[in-house]
DNA sequence: TAAAACAGTGTTACAATATAACAAAATATT
DNA sequence: AATATTTTGTTATATTGTAACACTGTTTTA
């Protein structure tokens, strides 16, 4: 099994990806001196809670029982820290973020998304950027960001859907 | 010159694009038996104002002046209706709307966005969504909606930037 | 080490975008 | 004409995101 499938796989083991997520985020912290405040390490916690993408006010609450302040700023920054960082994403079509799941590699911020368990992959696939790139190419356009954000139905809820 | 880079040339007749999209939005209504209200067809003019995305509010005033409501549940829903039958698209991304510029035929829902004159051409590429549909088909993605929003410099803008 | 600089957080207020719910009016259908 | 349906008016509020400034802790420099 591909990473990307493993958060259309509701047995999975998610411990293992909370775990690896915060260990990649330290490291990286450490490598470019950034500092993974605890109120950052927090939010990145909660966001991979899940595979499913988390809306900012959903933050909030969690970070006031942690005994932070809990007004929007605060989880704003973090998250701002985050993205800026290449840890989470934001997926515009939904106003939510999202764990990274290589915050190592260059990302192509392409999205599955599923309308029915809301579990998003990261779309690994330099042949999209290629194929976005090669037609920008010839229309003159200078690529600054890719969005891909495709909704649908995921293989394990095509399955349960079938079911019913 | 295709018609995706008429938006990218700022000195095309654009009172023509107006006219092209009223008519078209005109025919479409009356062979699906709906109605273009003169609010709905309203907004839509207004959208076609130019090829810069307009946010919601920005048509509220407009709608003002021309005598009617102007509470925002009257802009939502000119343009959910808009949207629903292919008149208009929404950029997530940018929270606002943009007229489409072919609403007979079927929509990739792929724009590029210029960052510095705000002009949206729609991406019209068979390959963009094939080589999609094939990344997602191989994961068992059933795709619903595709959203492909590409920001960065349209030919125009790299000319005056260099320029400067 | 003290002082200055900077980064991070607390706090208040508000901006921008979008929707719920129900009443009234206009239009279409019987 | 009466009824049903669609569209619009209206009020209120939900949701998402940011500006601005004060305060605190951490790093850097003299």
């Amino acid at each position: 099994m591909t990473n990307s499938e493993i958060a259309f796989t509701p047995e999975h083991d998610h411990e293992r990806c909370i775990h690896q997520a915060l260990d990649d985020a330290a490291s990286l912290c450490r490598e470019r001196q950034l500092r993974l405040t605890p109120i950052r390490e927090l939010v990145l916690k909660l966001i991979w809670q899940s595979h499913k993408p988390l809306g900012a006010y959903e933050i909030l609450p969690a970070l006031a029982e942690a005994g932070f302040n809990s007004a929007p700023p605060t989880v704003y920054r973090a998250l701002d820290f985050l993205q800026e960082q290449g840890l989470v994403h934001r997926i515009a079509s939904l106003n939510a973020f999202i764990g990274c799941s290589h915050p190592e590699h260059q990302c192509s911020n392409s999205f599955l998304i599923c309308t029915q368990c809301q579990s998003v992959v990261e779309l690994e696939s330099p042949e999209i950027s290629s194929v976005i790139h090669q037609r920008a190419d010839e229309i003159g356009f200078k690529i600054a960001t890719e969005i891909v954000e495709i909704a649908g139905l995921c293989p394990n809820c095509q399955k349960s859907t079938v079911e019913k």
